[in-house]
RNA sequence: CGGGAUGUAGUACAACGGCAGUAUACACGAUUCGGGUUCGUGAGAUCCGGGUUCAAUUCCCGGCAUCCCGACCA
């Protein structure tokens, strides 16, 4: 991408109505655009990281069986009826409205129960399961107060997976293989270090749900971490009980500031229940499946990523979520210099390398420098008159500050 | 939902009840060219509705929007 022909531009204030770091950051490096109070548009750079976080979620879900579907965002009223979650009074983030015949719907808040009544015209037979199914859906929850920038919204995109599974048996094996896989998705995105864990409170079917939490200063939850045990306990759940229960002690616990950036939960067959939703075991017995829900919001994550790693006026992205592989920026006014970096940019675009190209004609060396640390891509290669005298190119990794004067070729290689 | 605050160029901020200004971004012309260079010119704004007043960005009322604290957040 050539960013002279990018549309979306640096800013250099903070936008005043919106303080968090995540946001503002993304705002003010064009990643993201305030709508109004919590709804955000993606723009291009924006779109590429969350793009590649949910292909990471997408991977891993897809490495367990995940079949990936996606369902619409207008729900129907009797279907959540059946379960007793229609009412404002039991789910209080409802938007919902009216067709012009004056039929009440609602807009998604989450699909347990339109899945689960789509799944009994699928899922009939033991045959059938364990059966996982995932999608990546706008949800719609009215909070009271958006907050945080992009780490609590009222339109969100979110991986809800859900589990279909005999008895709780094979549930538990198919909730351990989840939490694995939660685990990769966040060492992947590179949160891996300080993300934990955590005991929160279950419900009727489990004594526990399981949070991943990052530990950020900018979290709403508090949790007690256990550093060698890498996990840690919601405050919610904080009883001497639940910590014999859990093998832990007070003493070893750390009070810390944290981001939901996961959650796992056993549902049990309420759902399947409610919507009718049962298989025939081997003797033709009829009973109703097991579910599991989870869940990742990839915005939340994007925010958290910020949170955890960013500064004031810059960001590093892990690699793995940069919007691009490589800044390749020319400096100076120099014709050759010029022609070097977009024969650099060719060479790199035609081997597949994602390269943001910083060609712009009238900014100065300060205004691209800025631009880059602000949109946060890890690698830079700068091309100028003084890089060429001096060799070729000056190949920068921002996440450990080395910066290395190379041939223009050693550069390609480097960055296939 | 309770409490507090704010609403002025694209953005961030000023303006005692008396000609709405600064910075930055933008357009044009110079200048400069490895950490937001310098100079000139130009264009660009008072959230909406009512009230008080000779006069309202300023005071009052209502609405809408936004932020902050709290509550809430399977």
């Amino acid at each position: 991408m050539l960013q002279s022909k990018l549309f979306s531009k640096t800013r250099r204030e903070s936008p005043k109505d919106d303080v968090s770091k995540n946001a503002s950051i993304l705002i003010r490096a064009g990643f993201i655009n305030k709508e109004m109070a919590g709804v955000y548009s993606f723009l291009p750079l924006g779109l590429r990281t969350l793009n590649k976080i949910i292909q990471i979620i997408r991977e891993e879900m897809d490495a367990l069986g995940g079949q990936e579907l996606l369902m619409s965002a207008l729900q129907e009223k009797e279907t959540w009826e059946a379960s007793d979650r229609w009412d404002d009074d039991v789910v209080d983030v409802w938007f919902k409205t009216k067709l012009k015949n004056n039929t009440e719907i609602g807009l998604a808040t989450t699909h347990e129960e339109p899945l689960t009544k789509l799944l009994t015209e699928h899922i009939h037979s033991y045959r059938d399961l364990p059966t996982l199914v995932y999608q990546f859906q706008t949800k719609f929850r009215n909070e009271l107060r958006a907050k945080g920038g992009l780490l609590r919204t009222r339109e969100f995109i979110m991986k809800d997976l859900y589990s279909f599974c005999r008895d709780k048996e094979e549930h538990g094996k198919v909730y351990e293989s989840l939490k694995k896989a939660y685990v990769k998705i966040f060492e992947r995105v590179g949160l891996g270090d300080i993300t934990y864990l955590t005991f929160a409170s279950g419900g009727s079917f489990s004594p526990y749900s399981h949070e991943f939490q990052t530990v950020t200063l900018a979290g709403e939850d508090n949790i007690y971490v256990d550093e060698g045990k890498r996990i840690a306990v919601n405050a919610e759940v904080l009883k001497d009980e639940v910590l014999s229960d859990l093998g832990l002690k007070k003493e070893d616990l750390i009070p810390k500031k944290a981001i939901e950036v996961g959650n796992i939960f056993t549902l049990g067959t309420r759902f399947s229940e409610a919507l009718g939703l049962v298989y025939a075991d081997e003797a033709g017995v009829k009973k109703p499946v097991f579910m599991g829900s989870y869940g990742i919001g990839p915005a939340r994550l994007m925010g958290t990523i910020i949170e955890a790693l960013g500064s004031d006026n810059e960001m590093i992205w892990p690699e793995n979520v940069a919007p691009f592989r490589v800044h390749l920026i020319n400096l100076g006014n120099d014709k050759n210099a010029k022609e070097q970096t977009l024969k650099i940019y060719k060479t790199l675009t035609d081997k597949g390398v994602e390269v943001l190209c910083d060609d712009r004609d009238g900014a100065t060396a300060g205004e691209k420098f800025g631009d880059a640390d602000l949109i946060g891509i890890p690698l830079r290669v700068v091309v100028s008159e003084k890089s060429i005298s001096s060799g070729g190119v000056e190949f920068v990794d921002r996440r450990d500050g080395k910066v290395s004067i190379i041939s223009a070729k050693e550069a390609v290689e480097k960055l296939k």
